[in-house]
RNA sequence: GCCCGGGUAGCUCAGUUGGUCAGAGCAGGCGCCUUGUAAGCGUCAGGUCGUCGGUUCGAAUCCGACCCCGGGCUCCA
């Protein structure tokens, strides 16, 4: 036999000559594609263009227009970054690099423990090009560990990872960064420059070049807050100028959203210096925000057969004991007050509160699920470099609740809790979600095998009714109870974690919680953790940059302004706003004492849904000229009764007040 | 907590090598203007240059400590 055959993606094979490479594949394909071809897939497995093929294998040659095509790039793309370093900082030595969403990074120590400035990123870049230039092939190559260890003499951190990968130590993260089974892969390109590396890589340097570096960054090796701190170098990298480009943009987008930039902007959130890091007050516009999702929250846990409960900010230590906060959570609380004898705690958490209450007296099995919800304010000890705007803050409001039930109700509890979730999200535009769901981890844990059963198989039915797309982290669950993350996806693509539902069977027995059953004996319940939105605080931050800070008409603080054109149209703008403000919207009125296109802007920058312009012909026929938000320009001559009636829609759509959602992507639309 | 970069008026920022460097625009106050859909004109007021210490004849500028902010890392049972 002189021939191999090869089979391609769309069902077709393709007869070569032995010895074919990857690289010969695709010329025979066709010259665009050996053009763009960076690497092939060879049974979905990852492989250079200039490796040989063989007889049956299933190969997909990979351009830029697949994602193994820009995680190759990318990596690619890492590889020249280290080499630009190590030949601009003799001394210097590269620990792992691998491709990220969108781009790359790799971490280096510098002689002297300098780090990297914004000048040195400019000097790497410019390096960098220069080998791009100069197309210098990537080059596989193998050797023994022995080998390897030598080649690798002066870099410590590949050392490790030689050493670890070969002794079959290594963790997912480095097993990518060499190779396996003795043998150890590397990359050799231009004057000597080699980087551990299981490949594959583009076939030569000048392959890459849509690239930017972006920033420095400490990173620990290994991610290990004990071992040495790195000096991380990020960047992006694309197949082409255009997606380079798009990318820089979106990342600009992005910027403009951020919640920290808006809340100061529309003056609905500060954090002033003299509270703290992580401790934010809430504005009057911001507090109505607020005030109108936690209100939404409120009559919705109504509606759902909740019990409103109420506790303190503080207990004594003996509470956190029991529950046994003070054991494994004592870092991220507030530290203790000292009080008439006494040692008491800010809480980080509602629960033990929760389970106070259902304590207070004897339970039967009847009175079973119990509901208890609070939006309960917790105060938690978050890393100083963690604090984040209103996204992660040191105080913050749980819209928490705890159920307590029956190991038989279990399944049902959750079925409806998670719809109740889901719709809720719903009413805020949020209509793409991705669940995760963490079994029982394998070492220790806490709770009977066919408690963690049921509850998993409650979970996971839960899911499937709900058709809800999820993945399963298998051993990812606490050590007392299985769970169910909903990440939601916001306007611009990014996901968040909102909603959290967890199975507790800890807490139950640590407190000795117990039902009458029907059989008359005492039976342990089973508590639910749950949050929808999470942190109150959390979840505004993320409606803020999922809504650009415009948001829809029912949220907004100020849904419409009323702006006379001269000072004689005052009292009919009044009039209009008095009609409103009585039919329960929030109206302000806005004088003539500006010109009217500067009063326009402020509100349209303002982000008010709705201006309207009142003038002669207004005051004359009781109309006005709407000029709303995201309409291409104004509405003239509008009867202020179809106003009226067209808010009340917007309005009403906005926030459904119970059951599933019909029309959940309006809102978006009116948010847009 | 760790690494790097920052902190000048309410906001966004400019301030060269230490020496008329306390500045601009917007926002705010007061006048004028009376406007038909994204910035009218004039004028006034505003700052312990993050804080505290040091170097110097002299510090927004140099040094140290601390506070706060940003980007990462770690963390987010």
């Amino acid at each position: 036999m002189s021939e191999i055959t090869i089979s391609l993606p769309d069902g077709s094979s393709r007869s070569l000559p032995i010895g074919a490479t990857g690289a010969d594949l695709a010329t025979d394909i066709g010259p665009s594609l050996a053009k763009a071809a960076l690497i092939v897939t060879v049974d979905g497995v990852g492989q250079d263009l200039s490796r040989p093929l063989h007889d049956g294998d299933s190969v997909k040659v990979v351009t830029a227009d697949f994602e193994e095509g820009l995680h190759t790039l990318r990596h690619s793309t890492a590889h020249v970054l280290a080499q630009a370093v190590l030949d601009l900082w003799p001394g210097a030595t590269h620990a792992i690099g691998p491709p990220i969403e969108h781009g790359f990074y790799y971490d280096f120590e510098l002689p002297d423990n300098r780090s990297f400035t914004d000048e040195d990123l400019e000097a790497i870049e410019a390096r960098m090009r220069e080998i791009i230039v100069a197309d210098q092939d990537f080059e596989r190559c193998e050797a023994g560990s022995a080998e390897a260890l030598d080649l690798f003499a002066e870099h410590r951190y590949k050392r490790e990872i030689i050493e670890k990968v070969t002794s079959g130590e290594a963790d997912k993260e480095l097993s990518g960064e060499a190779a396996s089974d003795g043998v150890v892969t590397y990359y050799r390109n231009g004057d000597g420059f080699v980087d551990l590396c299981t490949g594959p890589h583009v076939p030569s340097t000048g392959r890459l070049g849509h690239f930017v570096l972006q920033k420095v960054a400490g990173a620990y090796w290994r991610g290990d807050e004990k071992q040495p701190m790195l000096q991380r170098i990020y960047g992006t990298a694309w197949g082409d100028k255009k997606s380079l480009k798009q990318h820089l943009h979106r990342l600009a987008e992005a910027e403009k959203r951020d919640h920290r930039r808006l809340a100061g902007e529309l003056d609905l959130v500060s954090w002033p210096d003299a509270l703290g890091p992580g401790l934010a007050v809430w504005h009057p516009k911001g507090a109505l925000v607020r005030k109108l999702i936690e209100d939404y929250s409120r009559t919705r846990h109504e509606a759902g057969g909740y019990d409103f409960v109420y506790s303190p900010h503080i207990a004594k230590s003996v509470l956190w004991e029991t529950s046994g906060h003070l054991d494994f959570y004592a870092d991220g609380m507030y530290p203790p007050m000292e009080l008439d004898g006494a040692t008491y705690y800010p809480k980080p958490m509602n629960c033990p509160f929760h389970v106070s209450i259902f304590q207070s007296r004897q339970c039967s099995y009847r009175d079973l699920p119990r509901r208890f919800f609070e939006l309960g304010a917790v105060y938690r000890y978050e890393l100083s470099g963690a604090v984040h705007g209103l996204l992660r803050s040191r105080g913050f409001t749980q819209d928490d609740s705890h159920i307590f039930c029956t190991p038989g109700q279990v399944p049902d509890e959750l079925a409806s809790l998670l719809d109740f979730t889901l719709s809720v999200l719903r009413a805020f535009g949020f209509d793409d979600f991705q669940a995760k769901l963490s079994t029982r981890p394998i070492e220790k844990s806490v709770g009977e095998e066919s408690l963690w059963q049921l509850a998993t198989d409650g979970l996971r039915s839960a899911l499937e009714s709900a058709a809800l797309d999820y993945v399963v982290d298998e051993g990812g669950g606490a050590f007392y109870g299985p769970k169910i993350d909903v990440d939601v996806t916001d306007a611009i693509g990014r996901p968040w974690q909102l909603s959290t539902i967890q199975l507790d069977f800890n807490l139950p027995e640590r407190f000795g919680l117990e039902y009458v059953g029907a059989d008359g004996g005492r039976h342990r319940p089973v508590m639910i953790h749950r949050a929808l939105m999470g942190s109150i605080e959390r979840f505004f931050g993320v409606l803020l940059e999922h809504y650009a800070g415009a948001f829809p008409v029912w949220l907004a603080p100020e849904q419409v302004r009323v702006l006379p054109v001269a000072d004689e149209h005052q009292a009919y703008a009044e009039s209009v706003r008095d009609i409103l403000v009585a039919d329960g919207r929030r109206v302000t009125v806005d004088p003539a004492d500006e010109p009217l296109g500067k009063r326009v802007r402020a509100a349209k920058v303002e982000k008010v849904p709705h201006v309207l312009v009142v003038g002669d012909d207004d005051a004359a026929n009781g109309t006005v000229g709407d000029n709303s938000r995201g309409a291409e320009g104004p509405e003239r001559d509008l009867p202020l009764e179809e106003f009226r009636s067209r808010m009340t829609t917007a309005v009403e759509s906005g926030a459904p007040v119970a059951g599933p959602i019909a029309n959940a992507t309006s809102f978006k639309e009116q948010g847009s």
